[in-house]
DNA sequence: GTCTATATTCAGATAGAC
DNA sequence: GTCTATCTGAATATAGAC
């Protein structure tokens, strides 16, 4: 990009200030500030702070098309699902305001809440045959029955547990950090029934031995 | 209470519009109409909207108290464990927006944010004591150290589900129901380490049949 | 203790020059 | 496409009468 792409640039710094300091707390003055540019400049690019936001939630709805995508296949499910996981990561961490701070901006576009009400069910779909997988593949010895209700959890789990984390440490955590820690967590919904050596692959395959460290009493389950 | 004692319906109206609305999203204006007196005369109560802010947080901090002196005792630990869980989901559904809405209104005072970090602690200490207390009186076959990690994942169904079930929904569903559901969906936390009879029971208990039915797949488990 | 009237502040947005 | 200058509206808060 040889041009600067103001339009871009808006996009990132906003996404980053919103995720950082809570979505009704950035003014566009503060945005303007951060990417040095005149706030009138803002309202060039888009038309209204409202706007910029269904921008950033346009974004979202591409990047979980990505993720989406990611199906158990022909060669190792563990890799698979281990791939599913470091999307969902990523993807807490880069779109965490619009989880957190759906309450405060209200309701998306007709037609963006429609994606985002979709991307729930198919989320929830994806999950239940990655789980399918992993049992037929001998690394999960769940009862049919339980799939669903533990889909649900996994799927709170790994959206929400950042927040508790930051208020139980009270601190500002590495942002990074916190979403790998839903994803331990997330590990847990299983218990026994996710074989030991599929739970440690996991851990070991995304990195996650420092916020295996830092679940309270986790260690002791993965040792 | 013959005295209209206007300063606690200020308090009462004002936790349940933050909790329709988001704590941002509720002006003076409109906490002053739906109280039907003058703006003005909420300034004479409360100083500043921070200032009644700081009150609920108070009151929360007083309700926790309650719910954090339930043990189990030396009866029926099912009976214990279904005051702690009603209690829980009490909490959630009358202070849902302090959970919610934190990342907008930043920190409280240092002597209520010491109690909320307090009480984190505490809430995790105490339902630890409960699970091992299910334990010995053979409802819940739960290795030792998977209680800290189920611990963890219980408190964050317990407080986060609410949200996800709303947004999954789009449309307002009542609000008490919500909480239910995170107790209904708590329980699949432990998978088929709690007793069936022990999750049947429960559930009849505090009256979650509404909630179950509305829980993805719940149903199947239950049956 | 409650009201009406008014002040302050500032975020969100516009107009028009360059 | 970017800037400076300015406007608007709304939300929080104050002053002082009753």
């Amino acid at each position: 990009m040889a041009k600067p792409n103001t339009r871009q640039r808006i996009i990132e710094s906003a996404l980053r200030l919103f995720n950082e300091k809570h979505f009704g707390n950035v003014t566009t003055a503060e945005l303007a500030a951060d990417l040095g540019i005149a706030e009138g400049n803002l309202w060039y690019h888009f038309k209204s702070k409202r706007a910029l936001l269904d921008a950033i939630a346009a974004r979202y709805v591409e990047y979980t098309r990505g993720r989406l995508a990611i199906e158990p296949g022909a060669g190792d499910v563990l890799e698979d699902y281990a791939r599913l996981l470091a999307a969902l990561s990523e993807e807490v961490r880069a779109f965490r305001f619009i989880f957190r701070d759906r309450a405060d901006f209200g309701e998306f576009p007709a037609s963006m809440a429609a994606a985002v009400g979709g991307i729930y069910e198919a989320s929830w779909a994806q999950m239940g045959r990655f789980f399918r997988a992993l049992k037929a593949a001998g690394h999960l010895d769940i009862p049919e029955a339980w799939i669903g209700p533990l889909v649900t959890n996994s799927i709170i789990v790994i959206r929400f547990a950042p927040e508790l984390f930051r208020e139980m440490r009270l601190a500002e955590e590495d942002a990074g950090r916190l979403s790998d820690w839903g994803i331990v967590q997330h590990l847990a919904c299983f218990g026994d029934w996710l074989r030991p050596e599929a739970r440690r692959w996991l851990i070991e395959r995304l990195d996650l031995g420092a916020a295996v460290a830092s679940a309270a009493g986790f260690a002791a389950v993965t040792a």
